[in-house]
RNA sequence: GCGCCCGUAGCUCAGCCGGAUAGAGCAACUGCCUUCUAAGCAGUGGGCCGGGGGUUCGAGUCCCUUCGGGCGCGCCA
C-alpha cells in the first residue's frame, strides 16, 4: 500500500499557495499585454472567507493594488481574472469569481474536497506537521509553591500549559514539560518555621508558642507536624530550633512534592522534568550568573554590599521598566544578592532560565505565569539579554484569573475547609474531562468564569459532552451498520462522488481546517482555538448526520458518507486525545 | 501617579496580517424520534462591537483620547 504523507498535508495552505501562484502569474500576464499598467506587484493576502458562498480562497490583490495600478479594484480584478489559467495548474480550483468590492474568489474543486476526506480517513497523523522538527522547546507550567496545595490558578495553568505543549507536539516540536520546584529561599524558611512551631505546639500548647501571622496557617501544616511527632516523639522539643526546622522540612517537603506530582498525575499531567531550584544554589549556578553579570557591568555592588542589577536599561526593549510606587521618575535597580549574601528569587530565576536556554540548549523557553506576575516579564526577558542570550527566546504566556461560579455567583472558599478551593477540591466536584476542556475554552489572556454547575453536569448543556457525544454517536452508528453488513470499503468505493449536500461540504471544509488550526494554536500558544474548533466539527457532524442518511443511501453515497464519518471521528478523537480527555465509544 | 489585561446579543464568549449582510453556545419562543444514539437537528426573535476623535477604497480589528472592570508596581515569590 502506498504511503500517503498526510502528516504534513494542510489542505487550506495548499489552496492559498496555489491561489497566490496563479494570481501572480495572471497579474504579470495582464501587465505584459497592457491590460494593467506596469507596476511592482503589491503585497496582498489570501484568506478563507467566513462564508463558503464566497469561495474557499479570497484574495484582495485588486483592492491592495488600486493605488499602484491607478484603477478601480473591480476593473483590476476583472483584468486579472481574465488572465487566470486554472486548468494548466493542478486542478484544485473549479472556478473563480470577482465579487464585492473587488475580491477574487477561488472555488475548490471536487478533487480537493476528495483529497481532504481521503487524507483525514487514511492517516491518523492528519493534522500533524513537521514544522517544528528538530526544535526543542521547554514548556514550564504550574510550578506551584511546594509549601501547600494547588489553587485554581494552578488548575488553569496545568490545563493550559499541557494544552500548549500538546499543540506544539502536533506541530512537530520536541517538547519538554517542566515543573520548577521553588524548594529554596524565603518561602521554605517560612514553611520550616511554620512546621516547627506547629510541632512545638503539640507538646507545649498553642499559648506557649503562638504561630506568627506571616506563617502558613493551613491544616496541612498541622498534619505534617503530627506525622513528624508520631515518628520522632519529643526528641526535637528542647533541641536547636534550626535543627528542628531542617529535620521537619526534610520530611515534609518531599512529601509535598510527591503530593503535587500525584495530584497532577490525577489531572493527567506528566512532566518530563521536575527541576529543583535548590540545585541551582548548591551547584553554584546562581553565583556563576551573578558573577557573570558583575563582570559584564550589568550589575554592580552597592555600598552595603548588595549586588544590584541595572534592570531598566535591559528591560526597556520588552516594555516599560517598573516605575517606583512613590512616583519617582527614575527606574529602580533591582537586588540580585542581598547585603547578607542571600540571593533573591530573581537571581535564581535568571540562573534557571540561563540553564534552560544556554546549558540545556532549548531553542525556546515558554513559561506559563499568572497575570499577577506580569511586572516580572520585561525584566526577565531583559535579563536574558544582559547575560548574553536573546530575550526573544523566552516567551511568557500570561494567564488571567479564574472566577469559580456557582448558581451564577462567584465562590471564593470551599464549603468543607473554609479555605481557598484547591485543585483536589475541584476534581472532587467536576469530572477531569470537564476541567481540562473548560480551562482550555478561553484564551489565556482573558479572565475565565468557571461554571461549576455546568462542568459537573453530564448532559448536553456541558460542551465537553457535546463533543464526546458526536464521537460516540459515530462509533455506535458504525457498529450498528457493520452488524447489518454495511462497512466502509475504502476510497475507491466512493471515487467520483460529488458531495452534493451542503452539510457534507460544510463538514469537509471544516475537516480541512484542522492542520491550519493546529499550526495557529502552536504559533500563538493558544490551545483554546482547538477546543472551539472541535466544537465546530462536532456541530457540523451533527448537522450532517441530521441531514444525510447513510443506511439506505445509494452505494456510492453511503460509502462517501461513511468516509466523512470516519474523517470527523478522526479529528475529534485526535483533539480529545491531545487534551487528555476521554474519548467514549458509546454514551 | 505609572504599567499590563479586558469592555461585542439578556448571560458566557468567537471574530486570524484591517475586508464582503458582525458569529456561536446558553437563556426565550416554534417545530422534528414506528427508519443509523433526540446527550441531536431545523427555525424565530435579540447588536450605535463602552463613548468620542483620527488613519483609508474599507475599522469590531490600527492610532489618539475618555469612561468602566480586573491585576500589578517589595532586599515576596
Amino acid at each position: 500500500m502506498r504511503n500517503y504523507p498526510y502528516k504534513n498535508y494542510d489542505p487550506r495552505a495548499a489552496l492559498a499557495a496555489e491561489a497566490r501562484a496563479v494570481l501572480e502569474q495572471a497579474a504579470n500576464a495582464a501587465m505584459a499585454d497592457g491590460s494593467l499598467p506596469q507596476a511592482a506587484l503589491p503585497a496582498f493576502i489570501t484568506e478563507t472567507p467566513a462564508d463558503a458562498k464566497n469561495g474557499d480562497v479570497a484574495a484582495n490583490l485588486a483592492m491592495a493594488g488600486a493605488r499602484v495600478w491607478r484603477m478601480p479594484p473591480r476593473r483590476i480584478a476583472e483584468a486579472i481574472a481574465a488572465h487566470l489559467d486554472l486548468p494548466a495548474r493542478t486542478g484544485v480550483f473549479d472556478r473563480v469569481e470577482v465579487a464585492g468590492p473587488g475580491f477574487i474568489n477561488f472555488y475548490a474543486s471536487l478533487s480537493w474536497l476528495t483529497g481532504v476526506v481521503f487524507a483525514a480517513t487514511m492517516d491518523a497523523q492528519y493534522g500533524r506537521t513537521d514544522a517544528g522538527k528538530g526544535k526543542r522547546y521547554n514548556v514550564e507550567f504550574v510550578s506551584a509553591n511546594p509549601t501547600g496545595p494547588m489553587h485554581m490558578g494552578n488548575a488553569r495553568g496545568g490545563a493550559l500549559g499541557d494544552g500548549i505543549a500538546a499543540c506544539l507536539e502536533w506541530a512537530g516540536y520536541d517538547v519538554t514539560r517542566e515543573f520548577y520546584i521553588n524548594d529554596a529561599g524565603n518561602q521554605i524558611e517560612k514553611f520550616g518555621k511554620s512546621l516547627a512551631i506547629r510541632y512545638l505546639q503539640l507538646f507545649k500548647g498553642e499559648d506557649a508558642c503562638p504561630l506568627p501571622e506571616e506563617c502558613y496557617q493551613g491544616a496541612d501544616i498541622i498534619a505534617h507536624a503530627k506525622a513528624f511527632a508520631a515518628e520522632h516523639g519529643d526528641a526535637y522539643v528542647d533541641g536547636d530550633f534550626e535543627a528542628l526546622k531542617a529535620a521537619i522540612v526534610a520530611k515534609a517537603l518531599p512529601e509535598n512534592i510527591a503530593g503535587l506530582e500525584r495530584d497532577l498525575a490525577k489531572y493527567r499531567i506528566e512532566y518530563d522534568v521536575w527541576f529543583h531550584e535548590s540545585g541551582l544554589h548548591k551547584t553554584g549556578a546562581v553565583q556563576a550568573v551573578v558573577d557573570k553579570l558583575l563582570q559584564s557591568g550589568a550589575c554592580y555592588r552597592a555600598e552595603d554590599g548588595a549586588v544590584m542589577y541595572k534592570s531598566a536599561q535591559y528591560s526597556a526593549k520588552y516594555g516599560v521598566a517598573n516605575k517606583r510606587k512613590d512616583g519617582e521618575d527614575e527606574a529602580k535597580d533591582e537586588v540580585l544578592v542581598r547585603a547578607n549574601g542571600v540571593p533573591t528569587y530573581f537571581a535564581a530565576d535568571i540562573a534557571y532560565h540561563y540553564n534552560k536556554l544556554a546549558e540545556r540548549g532549548f531553542e525556546k523557553a515558554i513559561d506559563v505565569w499568572g497575570a499577577d506576575h506580569h511586572g516580572h516579564v520585561a525584566r526577565m526577558k531583559g535579563a536574558m539579554d544582559a547575560i548574553g542570550l536573546d530575550g526573544e527566546r523566552l516567551d511568557i504566556v500570561l494567564m488571567q484569573m479564574v472566577n469559580l461560579m456557582r448558581d451564577g455567583q462567584p465562590v471564593r472558599m470551599s464549603k468543607r475547609t473554609g479555605k481557598a478551593i484547591t485543585l483536589t477540591d475541584l476534581l472532587d466536584e467536576v469530572p477531569i474531562d470537564s476541567a481540562r476542556f473548560f480551562f482550555n475554552m478561553r484564551e489565556a489572556n482573558s479572565t475565565l468564569d468557571f461554571d461549576l454547575d455546568l462542568a459537573a453536569r453530564n448532559d448536553s448543556e456541558n460542551p465537553v459532552y457535546y463533543v464526546q457525544y458526536a464521537h460516540a454517536r459515530i462509533c455506535t452508528m458504525l457498529k450498528k451498520l457493520a452488524e447489518e453488513g454495511i462497512e466502509y470499503a475504502g476510497p475507491k468505493a466512493w471515487a467520483g462522488y460529488a458531495f452534493p449536500e451542503e452539510s457534507e461540504q460544510a463538514l469537509i471544509r471544516l475537516v480541512a481546517n484542522f492542520p491550519g488550526e493546529i499550526a495557529a494554536a502552536a504559533a500563538r500558544y493558544d490551545p483554546a482555538r482547538i477546543t472551539r474548533y472541535c466544537t465546530d466539527v462536532a456541530a457540523a457532524f451533527h448537522r450532517f448526520y441530521g441531514a444525510c442518511r447513510i443506511r439506505g443511501a445509494a452505494a456510492q453515497a453511503c460509502q462517501a458518507r461513511l468516509a466523512l464519518c470516519l474523517a470527523a471521528r478522526g479529528v475529534i478523537r485526535s483533539i480529545l486525545t491531545m487534551f487528555k480527555i476521554s474519548v467514549p465509544e458509546s454514551m
